[in-house]
DNA sequence: AGTGTAAACTTTCCACTGTCAAAATAGAAA
DNA sequence: TTTCTATTTTGACAGTGGAAAGTTTACACT
């Protein structure tokens, strides 16, 4: 956590002083070094360098701090998406494959943390609260690179969850080694190109966007 | 665990007899009353009425026991396809869009047993596992149902990858309740038509199967 | 019958977990 | 300084998985 612009929004409180933050970044840490089982809140605490009922205290137990961090989690994966999309030009297919592409090297990039991400607990509690806004899950990208598929006096969510689903299973079978292990060669796995080509089949209703 | 013809096929040891099975009936029950986080090796046994190093014993752990009963919930998930696709006729996009169902259903009626099994730990076990068959995990399903739309010199993994990443995050999806709370009106979700409507691009190449 | 062996299961213990209540601490406010 | 409040620590508790050792049972062999 490096970004010292952000300090001052939380109170620079006593003892640790922004310990939340903190805690945030060693359960990072500990989800990309060793893995979902060891996110504890007292692996957390002493990474952080603090007792081990601090955390529990922040982000009222397990469940909250898991919470917290999939959050922080959804911020990398929608910048992942939105930098892939930033790569290509203005052809809507191309648009919708790029931001595929970001979701599968966010997923191979933090198998753990994606794991936390959408376990059911953790993305329905997101999903069904009425204070986290679709941005916050990186729904809002895909909504707008989907809006050019969108037909006339159709709700946008058919195609936004064609694609969602297509690619997020396609993540799911990839983590799982059904197209074997992984290969440095070919981070999105051996069959991606094809299998997104069924998005080809999806129709240009209203005029592509260019924005960023 | 009241079929006795099964009985004979272990042997009938001495204390309990028969306490693999009795076991894995016991995880099924806790995973559907209670849920995946109160599945645990003390709580199973319990309910068995045994020790709770005896499921330790039979599993060799808990990462044993929750394959266990995962192998025992892809026999359920894959006979839900099967009965979904017996109930529809030959057309080919009929019988994909009825294993979808089966999909579906199987995931609404058990939601903690699908999470069970489509962890990532426990599916990744089962997936490169050499003797795990692909049949104990319904894929073998899936293929038969994909056969009709697998394109002349291309990889059946293709089509099949294209099936099961669909119908796969859309569970997902329905599962976190991104569409809203559960229905009995509509068990697949309200929009689970309209999302399928996309395997209809699926061309036809060969001529359906007519088995069952 | 008696013995030995292997397997199933129990008992006991340990390290680790999340949660809770109470105490200590630090900074702000008076 | 004194008081107040939020932050953090300490200590305890029940529950967890796992390992080790002991007990019971079934069975094969003499």
């Amino acid at each position: 956590m490096s970004d010292l612009s952000r300090a001052p929004l939380t109170k620079p409180s006593h003892h640790h002083g922004n310990l939340r933050p903190a805690l945030i970044e060693a359960g990072l840490a500990i989800l990309i070094e060793d893995g979902l089982d060891k996110l504890t809140l007292r692996r957390c605490a002493a990474r952080a360098g603090v007792s081990h009922a601090a955390p529990a205290h922040h982000f009222d137990g397990v469940d909250g701090l898991r919470a917290a961090i999939a959050e922080e989690g959804f911020r990398i994966f929608r910048n992942y998406m939105l930098d892939a999309r930033g790569n290509v030009g203005p052809d809507p297919h191309e648009r919708v494959k790029a931001i595929c592409r970001g979701y599968i090297y966010f997923a191979t990039d933090f198998p753990a943390l994606f794991e936390l991400m959408f376990n059911i607990k953790v993305i329905y509690d997101m999903v069904t609260s009425p204070v986290v806004p679709d941005s916050a899950l990186g729904y809002d990208v895909l909504r707008d690179t989907c809006t050019p598929f969108v037909a006339p006096d159709t709700d946008p969510i058919l195609v936004e969850t064609q694609v969602w689903s297509l690619i997020h299973g396609y993540g799911t079978l990839l983590l799982a080694g059904r197209f074997g292990g992984s290969n440095p060669d070919a981070p999105l796995g051996p069959i991606f190109d094809p299998v997104m080509a069924l998005l080809d089949q999806l129709t240009v209703h209203q005029p592509g966007q260019t924005g960023a």
